[in-house]
DNA sequence: TATAAAATACCGACCATGTGGTTTCTTTGC
DNA sequence: GCAAAGAAACCACATGGTCGGTATTTTATA
């Protein structure tokens, strides 16, 4: 990204890495170290430039939040279109987006945590999760209402929380396991 | 707070009021908005005398972390030490102070929350949530050490979740109940 | 116990800087 | 040529932080 005005303009390649660029900091730094001038510096391009892209602040940081809503419904749905039991399905696909694995290595980019932190620091945010969460519940309804179920997703918030504040969890892979067992079978009756 | 200089100084007071009003601001509007002026609005006193308190905003966000930290520690000990049963004891504590059935009516102040936003926005903070989480576990690995127990206060995190970013949950009180059951009885046996 | 001194609590004006935002201009691509 | 992509210089302003002052409280001293 060195040379500047000659370089070839890639309008969907600059907004993509605004976008991600813009998310790392937020789990690296912070929301209050998001600047424009950051988020140009991160990718290579001026503030300026940035803002050709996002007129405001609010409007990047909102657009980082739809763009991490969006990643995560795609996973889910991914996840969902490779089961073949109806019955807790969208749970097991919520276990597999929301609880990683990974270890270490770098657990490429996690876009749960981009979405929980924006959330948690602004209500406006918050309000948009809660109408889309609701709806995938009401959506999925038919297939995952059980209470079981439900404390089955609870706990993979859980997990996710305590994984990202650094908590230790004794074995996290058996507590998987033990979550999908419970959506295998209606326990309520 | 009316009159300025002869007022009658009551340094204690004055803390707390920032402590709290700091707090406030940090749920209702996020961190961005905690400056030394709002908070110093809040209480009725200027910047300068903010500063007195908290000679850094850093210092500040910190000490409203700790005391958040404090607030709750001493909720779980609380009610342990109403709690006859050993096994499962800071674990059904800990449900209790995680999980409000307060309905509306202005949950009292919710340090849970101020706990997690503030940590979930902040690496640094995050890793003193994690420290101190970790000492607890380990401290009540005696009573509260089985999967059941941690898949139990991990729904407690998930409820809270839930509730502060507004997801309906169908019959809170039903899970609570159940959430507690499970912890009277070695399910893992 | 009276009083001087030191420390504390707090005010109010000030400053440097970074930030969000505006504007103007150049370059590229169609 | 024209619209979009992006650079570059600019501005207003809020914010974190400094500083010197004043009133009150505490401590030391006699």
């Amino acid at each position: 990204m060195e040379n500047a005005y000659k370089r070839k303009k890639q309008p969907e390649v600059i907004r993509r890495a605004l976008l991600d660029q813009a998310a790392r900091i937020t789990l690296e730094q912070g929301l209050s170290k998001v600047t424009f001038q950051a988020v140009a510096d991160a990718v290579g391009v001026t503030k300026g430039g940035v803002m050709h892209h996002f007129s405001t602040k609010n409007a990047l940081v909102l657009e980082v939040f739809n763009d991490a809503m969006a990643k995560f419904e795609a996973e889910v749905n991914a996840a969902m279109a490779d089961d073949p039991v109806k019955y807790g399905s969208f749970t097991r696909a919520y276990i597999d987006a929301t609880i990683s694995l990974g270890e270490q290595g770098q657990e490429e980019y996690d876009n749960q945590a981009t979405l929980y932190v924006l959330m948690l620091g602004d209500s406006e945010l918050r309000e948009l999760w809660a109408k889309w969460a609701n709806e995938q519940l009401k959506k999925h309804a038919a297939t995952d209402n059980t209470e079981t179920l439900c404390m089955v997703r609870l706990v993979a918030d859980g997990i996710w929380l305590s994984d990202f504040s650094g908590i230790d969890i004794a074995d996290k892979q058996s507590l998987r396991d033990r979550l999908i067992k419970m959506t295998q079978q209606d326990f309520d009756s």
